[in-house]
DNA sequence: TTTTAATATTCAGTACACTGAATGTTAGAA
DNA sequence: TTCTAACATTCAGTGTACTGAATATTAAAA
């Protein structure tokens, strides 16, 4: 029997193209890109995740939303420090635990949000126009599958509430 | 005539979890963390593509090598200094064109590609691990077809060789 | 109560990833 | 030939994203 087709396994790793891992460094980039382009500059990927997440859940903690971002937590705390900068978010300290800080959405904030939202609907669209429209829900499908199973596999998994902490989503 | 469903438009936006900017980081997140784990942290992602690229196309230069990885020449040029510096390739001026710096892959480069395959193998796998056949070759496919075409908006897209940098690919 | 463990935040260090500008080099136009 | 445009590389600056450690605070165990 004639093998007609090369080892699989091996071509797929000589062609840095084949690499999940490759394509998806990719995505990402473009998609950051588009992000900027649509957003003017004004805020980055992650600060707007921070801040969609915080407008959702006033007065959480660092570490909590973080968690609900899926990011470190140092690198959390640098973002939320550069909003605050920036009059998009207040931190408090909470009087009967001085560990954490509580955090709160600005108007200015708010506003911020509201403002993006067309830009935010062009981006969508653009990252997704190569698919057609079963292709977008289908990969919109994967990925979240993809992401979701995997959770556990990163550093910074998306951690959920813990009962305490606010209103449950 | 009643709604049943809410204006997906909006419905979408407001849910983080939705943006398939957020799943591309995540996913992003996730590979590279099980890239981490696989390789044991001798070398980067970013890192491997540019040696596993180069290991293609001895004599490049930097900016062509940039492009052939689609990463920022200025990065890529950092990425090639550790690169040197771990003595994975070398560097060198070209004496009849003195702006370029043709890259050279070491024989410790091409024994640390080689001891890298099975970890990548299994990376793969991981990855891909929440999908089926189907669905993984699907993925592969509509993932591949977004970077592809969504190409020239990022700001450092693939750039495929000239005739005169190399034998073509 | 004192000690210990857990927790929230921050800091130092490394590495992508980009922007915009500077430097040096080469090739083509005036 | 001189000037200019294109080019390769590097540098300064900002921002994610992680690791590992330090600090401060709280809760739990001895």
């Amino acid at each position: 029997m004639p093998e007609t087709t090369p080892p699989k396994d091996e071509s797929q790793l000589i062609d840095l193209y084949e690499h999940p891992g490759h394509l998806l460094r990719r995505a990402q980039q473009i998609s950051v890109s588009i992000f900027h382009d649509e957003t003017g500059g004004i805020i980055t990927p992650v600060q707007y995740a921070i801040l969609r997440m915080l407008s959702n859940h006033p007065g959480i903690d660092q570490v909590s939303l973080s968690g609900l971002v899926a990011i470190d937590t140092s690198t959390g705390a640098t973002v939320c420090a550069r909003l605050e900068e920036k009059g998009l978010l207040v931190r408090e300290v909470i009087p009967h635990n001085r560990r954490q800080r509580a955090l709160r959405i600005t108007q200015a904030g708010e506003a911020l949000l509201e403002e993006l939202i067309p830009g935010l609907q062009r981006l969508r669209k653009r990252i997704l126009a190569p698919l057609d429209e079963a292709e977008q829900e289908q990969f919109m499908r994967l990925l979240d599958k993809l992401v979701h199973e995997n959770n556990p596999q990163s550093r910074a998994p998306l951690a959920r509430l813990r009962d305490q902490d606010c209103q449950e989503d």
